[in-house]
DNA sequence: CGTCGTAGTATCTATGACGATACAACGCCG
DNA sequence: CGGCGTTGTATCGTCATAGATACTACGACG
């Protein structure tokens, strides 16, 4: 099942969304100096764009200032409002883009203690720290590569000292380099291993990955095999919650 | 202008995308036990909703076990690979939440080095390494706030042993309390500040927000006015290309 | 062997979004 | 003062999505 991670970006201003298609327009109008030569060049009505403008003009304000007659018959310009729209929306989007294309890590375990929206995980290799949606008990935690900080054991940062409240240890196992990032994937140690308490066998890889650039990869040395300390903060670790675990226990 | 960040996830496998209206509606089944059941609870029609299931089935796989005939009539239960495709999007969904309420610290500046995707962004701050699209010169880069680490100064760990690349000094400006999280904005230092050699008098902020846990507070005893160190990684800081910045050099 | 509640399928219709088209309003310019 | 190219507005047709409805197929159970 190969399954891709989509999404798309709007924004919302009072009562109107705003999404990619309405951006477009608005890059096509800066682009062309008119709402005509801009419907054309998208391939669409003028009309319809026309409303659009108005719609949107309606809930978030003055983000063109349209002309008609004059010099070449008129024309629309974007605003500042209306490029600073734009600008909100592309990085909006660029955010999500990350958590897209981010790989990630997923440990499963139990809610223990709670605070608010925070609560301790138990997993095979630890507590975890993690946002937890309220009531879950069973859940899955989700770490964004993006979000692991890889730190060499030796020199490893006091934690008292750091907001990073998820430390554990683990070896490189895997390293997939690209231009200038590189994916590292890290096993993380199991906790208590000789524990014959826990008959948990979970067949979860416990696999780390870390998205890191290659220059720092360099700097520690990395390779498949070596000891290393994998951080994250907890409020880039969410859980959700899994109702019936692994078994059926609906329907008997 | 009161913009909200929206989105909508979605997972694409094979041809068909599946949207969280797929996905109430797998709940709907899972919950009900039969289609006809689903479709009332949700007031859609049976006749679509069993089309749909057929549509993914056809990309994802089979999803659901429909029997007709027998005891009751007949039923439909969700298969592990339908369960599965629920917990993929919850966390495809928990992610995105994430980075829609997560504040984003926002800097401008320009692109210095450059190698491949990454590059370097000369700030009023000082040089930021990020994700930076193509061909892009004047950017704005986005740091995500539940990416960024506070830590004393005093104890700050060596750049060289982890994989933090953006380390900047600043000092706490604005600490905001919820349940558990707290969200904490830094001032960062200006790099240079008796510099007369650049006239960028820069209007930015130069704020940068960090979202940490109440724990992690009360352990580095945060408040206003104390000097802090907050660092983040290059892949969670993402650069969008402004076109013609604060000029107009268009039309003229 | 008929009943019952389910799955499966086909057809019609309502709705909304959008393109296509036509026409009025505007204002500078030759 | 008429022409031109734009904005603004109204109407119609088209297409896709989905609800409504009606019907068949299925299979355990009384």
């Amino acid at each position: 099942m190969r399954v891709e991670k989509t999404y798309s970006p709007k924004l919302s201003v009072d009562g109107v969304t705003v999404d990619r298609r309405d951006i477009e327009m608005l890059e096509a109008i800066d682009e062309h100096g008119s709402m005509h030569a801009a419907a054309d060049a998208l391939g669409r009505s003028y009309a319809r764009l026309q409303n659009r403008v108005v719609e949107i003009e309606e809930a978030v304000g003055t983000i063109t200032e349209r002309k008609r007659g004059g010099s070449g018959g008129g024309g629309t310009v974007l605003t500042d409002t209306g490029r600073e729209l734009r600008r909100r929306f592309e990085r909006h989007d660029a955010e999500l883009d990350g958590v897209a294309r981010a790989t990630e890590s997923v440990v499963t375990g139990t809610v223990r203690d709670r605070t608010g929206e925070l609560a301790t995980v138990d997993t095979s290799v630890g507590p975890v720290m993690a946002l937890v949606p309220e009531g879950a008990e069973r859940v899955q935690v989700g770490i964004r590569s993006d979000a692991v900080v890889l730190t060499d054991p030796s020199e490893a940062p006091d934690p008292d000292r750091t907001s990073l409240r998820n430390r554990f240890r683990g070896t490189v196992e895997r390293i997939e380099s690209g231009d200038a990032i590189v994916r590292v994937t890290v096993a993380l140690a199991l906790e208590g291993a000789d524990a014959g308490d826990d008959p948990d066998p979970d067949p979860d890889p416990v696999e780390l990955q870390a998205l890191i650039t290659r220059a720092s990869t360099d700097r520690l040395a990395l390779e498949p095999g070596r000891e290393v300390v994998a951080s994250f903060k907890a409020t880039a670790a969410r859980a959700t919650r899994i109702d019936a675990g692994g078994d059926e226990s609906e329907r008997a």
